[in-house]
DNA sequence: ATTAGCACTCATTCGTTGCGAGTGCTAACT
DNA sequence: AGTTAGCACTCGCAACGAATGAGTGCTAAT
């Protein structure tokens, strides 16, 4: 069988009824709303479309329902990307750089925005640090026993921590400890250094050797750990309340219990190609979003440091609309960092 | 009409059976559990109860519920303090210094313990830093303009921003502004800090002075503003969905978006007392919270820094047990403030 | 090939009924 | 006097069934 012209554009107007209303789609409303014949003809056409797969019935007596391969023909062949308007970016851009000045920040407000925009529930990855390279390495003295060890990529993220120290240590003693770590890690990426033991180069001085051993090795490892762990930030999960597929509680209670497991998300969007990707229903491998398309994006920055970001929603979603938009913040967030923020304060 | 030994007792058992099985509990039911007489004396014993506000009857032919004013009674008069078996204090500690490198995981830590301990939704707040005294400011550069301007405070925060500099700058005058400006801003608290203006001690130096004025100046009050900040962590709001009082998907809703204005939860929580608070639903002022109960505790740290953390609940909840759970963190967390974390590590 | 007509299906709604847990009251008992 | 047994009554709730109506599939006419 095929594809006739006329058969697409019913199967178009079911998707978007479907898209629009959450409830089955009937041949009269097709009839009444489009020019495509007498319900009857719909009718032999829609079944003709559900032989094919495109279509289903939840229950002999219903109107249909797109199946996972309409959304899935929809994207590939049917969207047309929707060009945002004018308005549409500005309130994008002016919901992005509000209160941002720093990147982590900034990350934040797009998964704001995009949920927002959206009504989905939206998330964004901040960049991975891979490919950072160590660049200064600082000992700051707090109190007596007490330093900052704080380290700095060239990318100029920052990362400290507090370390106690077993006993006090003199500044002269910090400073030459600084001046090691930074002329043995620095040029080195984060996983680099995680792999090189340095203690060998304190063989002069037994007493910046034993500190470093005891007190900054491990929190200096722990500092670089977190250096390397990309966060990730959710918004909108309380959209969801809003969509019929979830109102059934245990439904909603799954979702929630789903998109708590951080580190699994993080996982399953670290995995995710590059560019834009579309999954719907089952083409997720995983279970548990079987029912639901997630859409990525992927920035990047400098074509080094990456992150994602984009939408999980019911596999009913605005395809186009989500997919544009996303599409316009990565772009957006890409820009941001060319040209760092907080310059142009307007 | 007097509260007698008995009524109290009945009272008490109502209470008991409530908080567990969450439905109302018939005469019949005490009347077996409990030695307390016959159904019928029971019955006529929780009627003089209703009467004088501690019972009330969901509708005529059902049993009785405890009102606010039992909860009340029962946490101020009944309640006995539930001290913490070894295991469970085990557990606590456990969980609690699971992979701590700073104050900020801990919090967070002390809020997912919380949370799987008591299965409510809880938080913490990590200490307001208002008596924080700024210490070291320092300006480390990244590349040709961009420098990140670091802040430590006397308790050994730290925060930083990267700065980007509308023109590049030598080492030299990168040190002479930190320098400048730790000279005129340390000893301050970040909240004096932000009130004073010191670009008139530039004035041998007019290029110091612009970059100061343009770049770092702005930087610089929005580090102070991000210290200032204190954060919120919330664990467990899924824990909800297991409670009945949840099972309408409305109910539930409704306390999702709530706890997600964490601006409005911060402010709630820090406006309440020092030391346990309870409040028991309509006792919060909050109509939002009115059918909830929130128990608070506050960390002290050297008796400056404090910060909050506790549960949310239906007001049907086991106060004894959240009491003790909540205090015995709160002792935990200022004693590990003591002997900052990482040090015996087992 | 298209469409009107019609019988049929099936989820949903709404009223009815029966059940059971629990009360309140009265009268008997201690 | 306080306690308890007995009993009528209330009321939420689940189960059942009829009515409703949106929508289909099929057949026959256009």
């Amino acid at each position: 069988m095929d594809l006739t012209e006329r058969k697409l554009k019913i199967l178009q107007a079911v998707i978007a009824d479907f898209v629009r209303t959450a409830e089955p789609v009937g041949s009269r409303t097709i009839s009444k709303n489009y020019e495509l014949g007498s319900p009857a003809t719909i009718r032999n056409e829609m079944s003709d479309l559900e032989e094919m797969g495109y279509l289903t019935h939840p229950h002999t007596s219903s109107g249909r329902v797109p199946s996972e391969k309409a959304y899935r023909l929809y994207v590939n062949e049917m969207m047309s990307k929707r060009e945002l308007s004018q308005e549409e970016k500005d309130a994008i851009a002016k919901g992005l750089y509000e209160n941002v000045n720093e990147l982590e920040n900034l990350i934040e407000r797009a998964a704001h925005v995009l949920s927002e925009i959206t009504n989905l529930t939206a998330f964004a990855l901040t960049p991975g640090t891979e490919q950072d390279k160590l660049k200064y390495i600082n000992l700051l003295p707090v109190d007596e026993q007490t330093v900052v060890l704080m380290l700095v990529s060239d990318s100029g993220k920052v990362s400290n921590t507090a370390v106690r120290l077993d006993k006090p240590a003199s500044e002269e003693t910090l400073r030459i400890l600084a001046k090691n770590m930074t002329y043995n890690y620095s040029g080195k990426t984060l996983s680099e250094a995680l792999t090189i033991d340095i203690i060998k180069t304190f063989k002069e001085d037994a007493e910046a050797m034993a500190m470093f051993e005891h007190s900054i090795a491990p929190s200096f490892i722990r500092t670089l750990e977190d250096m390397l762990n990309v966060n990730l930030y959710m918004d909108g999960l309380t959209n969801i309340f809003a969509l019929p597929e979830y109102s059934d509680i245990n439904k909603a209670r799954t979702f929630f219990e789903m998109v708590n497991r951080k580190s699994d998300i993080t996982q399953k969007l670290i995995s995710r190609d590059d560019g834009i990707m579309i999954t719907i229903g089952g083409e997720n491998q995983d279970e548990e979003l079987s029912d639901c398309s997630v859409i990525t994006a992927t920035y990047h920055v400098d074509g080094k440091m990456v992150g994602k970001l984009g939408v999980i929603g019911p596999t009913r979603m605005k395809y186009d609309e989500v997919t544009s938009v996303v599409e316009y913040l990565t772009e957006n967030i890409s820009k941001a960092f060319m040209l760092p923020e907080g310059e142009d304060d307007d």
